[in-house]
DNA sequence: TTTAATAAGTTTAACGTAAAACTGGCAAAG
DNA sequence: CTTTGCCAGTTTTACGTTAAACTTATTAAA
């Protein structure tokens, strides 16, 4: 089912088929209908790569993606991201596929993927994946947007880790605690942020937060975390308040706090951060905070069709997507 | 950088630079490789989009999938298998891209969105996103291997779901348990194999399970199986041991059971199926089958690859991956 | 009335690639 | 000394679509 044969049944031109399917004004009303009936009675369906081929415009993102990274496509977070993404790309008319390092057996970076499908912008879900590649692709004209990253030439969504932060040290210290440990993530843009965050609220609320009760791990690891929980909980002036870089890594202090003995919020408090769905399935709830992953996907979708309709006059830009503070039952009361 | 740049460069045709890069055979080794070290100097990449158009050949996968579904790519058994297709898929040179239902403000089903574009293959990665769209795809000639969903015309990769029962249930007899629930999913295939399994391994072992033990719920979700457990502990001869549907409804039902003042194993005894990561970072530690998703996946590549290869000869298979009982801390040992 | 503009098309060419058909030269077989 | 066959290419064509250039008939403006 072609174009031409199409034209054939209504006794006209391709081009006039092609042009009364695409809209583009310079065809009678009817001649449009009885091209477009035709049309839809012959089941007919254009093709992508023809179009592709001869417009340069695949109607295609690429979207970057490792499976090595912890949680992967099965973090809730980056499912959520990719869900809003996907959605929002659909509705603009825009399909995704998944953009690897290889093919076949042929070493082949992203960008070269990337050009080899003739995306149309490339996404980049989240800082972990952000390499070297990157600038490459950026260096090459196609659109790029991430997640929280930020580099030249890319558009970012960016969750509000400074308002997350504040909010939570906020409310941990308006439950009483003045004694709150931080266990943070891999050295990121993110943890960065975060750190600086915290430090910042705290210094403002009048907290003196000692080294100890900084600990450096990774994300979405239990292990790591029951690591650092050991640590905090051995300490001679334990903290009252542990805040865990992620729900998961929440799981992981968690279960070192019970092995102990000790129960949450009435011997210790902690907070995680994310909002996972199944997190807060369990009891006591979690107090963290629900990053609008939805909305960052969407909103990147958005921006990466705004970059590629705009061409080279896009204008990167920096879009902060708030969250929200889940107030859990794992903070207690206590007097300061 | 098309091939037509690199002939003049090499001061062959056209056709001369595509068979010596494609490795056709009848162009000289020296000249195949001049013209393969000139390409590379400048960077070529091929265009897909013509190649498609073509050969009618996309290598690309469709991915049929909507985030509707409970747990949708958050899901780790789901998150498996999409990992384990995308790896396989892209060893073997095949691209992968999201299938949606609609595209732009045009609402197009999903086999004619794989039309659209090209693909050399459909992959339905559960037995929920199967519809009747699948007998349209099928029809169209478009080959398509699914995850635990049989259909005439289509391959399908099946988890063991006998096996996986049956060990279960062997394994909780072994403990000594005699009253034994059974929590199961909604009604598709793999749960109707599922109860039909139970119901076997029970029969096998002479226990005779009264019907108030049998409880339909739904996949996936905790307060439905909450429910479930409620109104087994309300039985005047409440169950030693409950089976639930997965891992996430066990995170319902042990809410229930802590809630009640019960603890597990001591009280009661619980397994889920599925061995998602983060559940099994829980104390205790869950008993449950973990499918082996990856494999599934793989598996399924390979099948469509085969299909995609071979064209209208290609017989459907039904392949079965077995899972692998994990034993946990959820199940007590009791006289009985 | 003449000229210019507009509507509604048609024709042509091109996007990049690969398959099919063709060419010329050389070596071996008859 | 033909003929045959093969090697190493070249030329041509086609995949399906759309943009650009072109054509004709009709209408509006000068």
């Amino acid at each position: 089912m072609t174009i031409r044969m199409i034209a054939e049944k209504c006794g006209c031109s391709p081009a006039t088929v092609s042009k009364a399917l695409n809209g583009a004004g310079d065809i009678s009303r009817e001649t449009t209908e009885r091209i477009r009936r035709v049309a839809a009675e012959l089941g007919y369906m254009p093709n992508a790569a023809a179009r592709a081929l001869k417009t340069s415009r695949s109607y295609c993102f690429g979207l970057l993606y490792e499976d090595k990274v912890n949680g992967g496509l099965g973090h809730g977070f980056f499912a959520g991201i990719l869900n809003g993404f996907w959605n929002r790309a659909a509705e603009l008319g825009f399909d995704i596929f998944f953009l690897s390092d290889s093919l076949g057996q042929r070493k082949l970076g992203y960008a070269e993927h990337a050009r080899y499908r003739g995306c149309d912008g490339v996404f980049v879900p989240s800082e972990i994946y952000a390499g070297s590649d990157i600038q490459e692709l950026v260096a090459s004209g196609i659109p790029v947007v991430t997640i929280d990253y930020l580099s030249e030439g890319c558009g970012a969504v960016q969750s509000d880790n400074v308002k997350g932060m504040d909010d939570l040290v906020r409310y941990v210290y308006g439950m009483g605690h003045r004694r709150i440990a931080f266990v943070y993530g891999n050295d990121t843009e993110v943890t960065r942020t975060r750190v600086a965050a915290f430090r910042g609220t705290c210094q403002a609320l009048g907290l003196d937060i000692p080294e100890q009760y900084m600990i450096p791990t990774v994300y979405c690891s239990p292990t790591a975390s029951e690591e650092a929980t050991k640590q905090l909980l051995a300490l001679e002036e334990r903290p009252t308040c542990i805040i865990y870089p992620d729900d998961l890594a929440y799981i992981g202090g968690r279960n070192e706090i019970y092995r102990q003995g000790l129960r949450i919020p009435e011997d210790i408090s902690a907070v995680g951060y994310d909002g996972l769905n199944f997190v807060q399935m369990l009891s006591p709830r979690l107090t963290t905070v629900k990053q609008n992953a939805e909305l960052m996907g969407a909103s990147a979708a958005d921006e990466l069709v705004r970059a590629a309709e705009q061409g080279g006059e896009y204008v990167p830009r920096r879009i902060i997507i708030p969250g929200k503070m889940l107030t859990g039952e794992t903070v207690g009361r206590i007097d300061p």
